[in-house]
RNA sequence: CGGGGCGUAGCGCAGUCCGGUUAGCGCACCUGCUUUGGGAGCAGGGGGUCGCGAGUUCGAAUCUCGCCACCCCGACCA
């Protein structure tokens, strides 16, 4: 009884109940007292970290810098762009007043209707208008352009529905907001961001996307194009990952950004944003864990390492520690992060069941019969392989193990991804298929209302218009209208 | 905002239909001893305005009325 309690409900029974326990039963995070918003918590913190760190030095390397912007906005700005504000209007939250005063009657506290504010400001749901605001007094020249900042930053939508990472009232991210003298400068810089989206995704959080365009009806508010990566969750459901928008001179247009060409002529500022989230987080969870728990690629891992010594005594312990010493200290001085867990609490059989659900790579356990024999345990946390083996060269070993964990998880979500992509050609069949999850490839109008008949009768989505694919055309699986390529549908979070 | 559910210890729950000992169980926590190669065992211990308010009653976690909160399903969404 006590054992079923601390096993995971199963992916296969319930994923939403499995994904849920997860992330609290791996120390990532917990639901607040706040509506609709999780207190991330130290472990989970240090992973988003990581992700944060290189997904910030890709952005310098790609000639970006960080700068930041108030988190309120006068209510006013959001109107100006007028996609933009009903895109976003029904989620913002509204400060109104700026100053509370003790209730004369309960003794509590009550805001101050005296300190009603003239323009109400509303918490960012993203930032492009009041950075637009700026860029009017930063640019008058084509010598200013072009601007490539970004942003590490939380939002606030007042979201109906919430689930942690994936949907939070409040979350972190980052936004990029750049402005180029040309359309193809600015297009060039949308599609170059999508890529980075797509290699961090790949390469550090061993997660394969699809990238491509946004269909019209799924583009973001104010955008004239949206690049989308899209991954795909054990459940066979879509995750749009990261975003880059191409906005045009649409908020150049409606904060009054302009600058003077090489030729003399007033000209308006071409815009771009790009955003990827702590949502991140919930794609890494979703696509390598298991029943255990949590598996996480060595890229992203605060531990890659951990060893588990087994003692009886502090002697015992004592000689473990001397034999270790030298190997922890050369592991460390290659770069990886291992620990060394002593803690004579906890037996070694919590510890290992503990670090699984935390994801933690490769485990090492050793003990006195190790140490006879020269050995020690090592187990990957992808297979749940053990194996003993020699304990000189062992730092060779679990640099080997680390690299081959990493692509062997992406390999694997891969593989499971491709697996479940298929072809249809016929609405009836596309409605049958999509009820067993996954990518179905298949042809559309190119309409709105096509578009949505499909979201309504399936509650599938046009995913995206893949960049790379098959460019066949064909005829419209609903209106038999001709289709210029496939495109991807999926129920999606 | 519509439909459904729930509220009892830090967490998860039983008890409520049919009112009646000192409100109980598991996990967690504290103390001690034994343990330590896959989530330890035994013994002892601490912790509760039974969501809030009113009513019925000799007596309410339990019945009645009102309020509040949270969760799930829809509309909304990175």
């Amino acid at each position: 009884m006590a054992k079923e309690l601390k096993n995971f409900t199963k992916r296969s029974d319930n994923y939403s109940q499995w994904y849920n326990e997860l992330v609290v039963k791996a120390d990532l995070a917990e639901q607040s007292a706040v509506r609709g918003c999780m207190v991330i918590k130290p472990y989970g913190y240090a992973i988003w970290e990581k992700m944060q760190a290189e997904l910030d030095r890709m952005f310098k390397e790609t000639g970006h810098q960080n700068a930041y912007f108030p988190l309120l906005i006068p209510k006013s700005f959001l109107s100006r762009e007028a996609d933009h504000v009903e895109g976003f209007a029904k989620e913002c939250a509204v400060v109104t007043h700026y100053r509370l005063k003790v209730d004369p009657e309960n003794g509590g506290v009550v805001v101050d209707p005296a300190a009603r504010l003239e323009e109400e400001y509303i918490i960012r749901p993203t930032s492009e208008t009041i950075i637009w605001n700026t860029y009017r007094n930063w640019i008058n020249s084509y010598r200013d352009l072009p601007i490539l900042v970004n942003q590490w930053a939380n939002v606030f939508r007042w979201e109906m529905r919430t689930r942690m990472f994936l949907r939070t009232a409040e979350f972190l991210w980052q936004e990029g907001h750049t402005a180029h003298a040309t359309k193809e400068e600015a297009m060039e810089e949308a599609i170059r961001m999508v890529n980075v989206y797509a290699n961090f995704a790949e390469n550090f959080m061993a997660v394969p996307v699809i990238k491509g365009t946004k269909s019209a009806n799924e583009r973001f508010a104010g955008a004239l194009d949206t690049y989308t990566i899209e991954a795909m969750m054990q459940d066979g459901k879509a995750l749009q990952s990261g975003t880059s928008h191409f906005l045009g001179q649409n908020f150049a247009k409606a904060f009054d950004v302009k600058f003077v060409n090489k030729e003399n002529k007033e000209e308006y500022v071409w815009a771009t944003s790009w955003g990827v989230s702590t949502r991140l987080m919930g794609a890494l969870i979703m696509t390598h864990s298991d029943d255990n728990g949590l598996v996480l690629p060595p890229k992203l891992a605060p531990i890659q390492v951990v060893i588990v010594p087994i003692f009886k005594s502090a002697e015992d312990l004592e000689k473990i520690r001397t034999t270790l010493d030298p190997v922890i200290t050369e592991m460390r001085r290659r770069g990886i992060r291992v620990k060394f867990d002593d803690a004579d609490n906890k037996r070694p059989g919590f510890k290992f069941a503990d670090y699984e659900v935390k994801g933690v790579p490769v485990r090492l356990a050793i003990g006195a019969r190790d140490i006879e024999n020269g050995t020690v345990e090592i187990m990957r946390r992808d297979t749940l392989e053990k194996e003993s083996v020699p304990f000189v060269g062992i730092e060779d070993r679990i640099e080997h193990e680390l690299e081959d964990i990493q692509t062997a998880l992406f390999e694997r979500a891969r593989k499971f991804r491709d697996s479940k992509i298929i072809k249809v050609d016929t609405y009836e069949e596309f409605k049958e298929k999509i009820e067993e999850g996954g990518f179905i490839l298949a042809h559309w109008d190119g309409s709105t209302e096509t578009e949505e008949k499909i979201k309504e009768e399936t509650k599938a989505t046009i995913r995206c218009i893949p960049f790379d694919g098959d460019k066949t055309p064909g005829k419209c699986m609903v209106t038999g209208k001709p289709s210029a390529q496939r495109v991807i549908f999926a129920r999606s979070y």
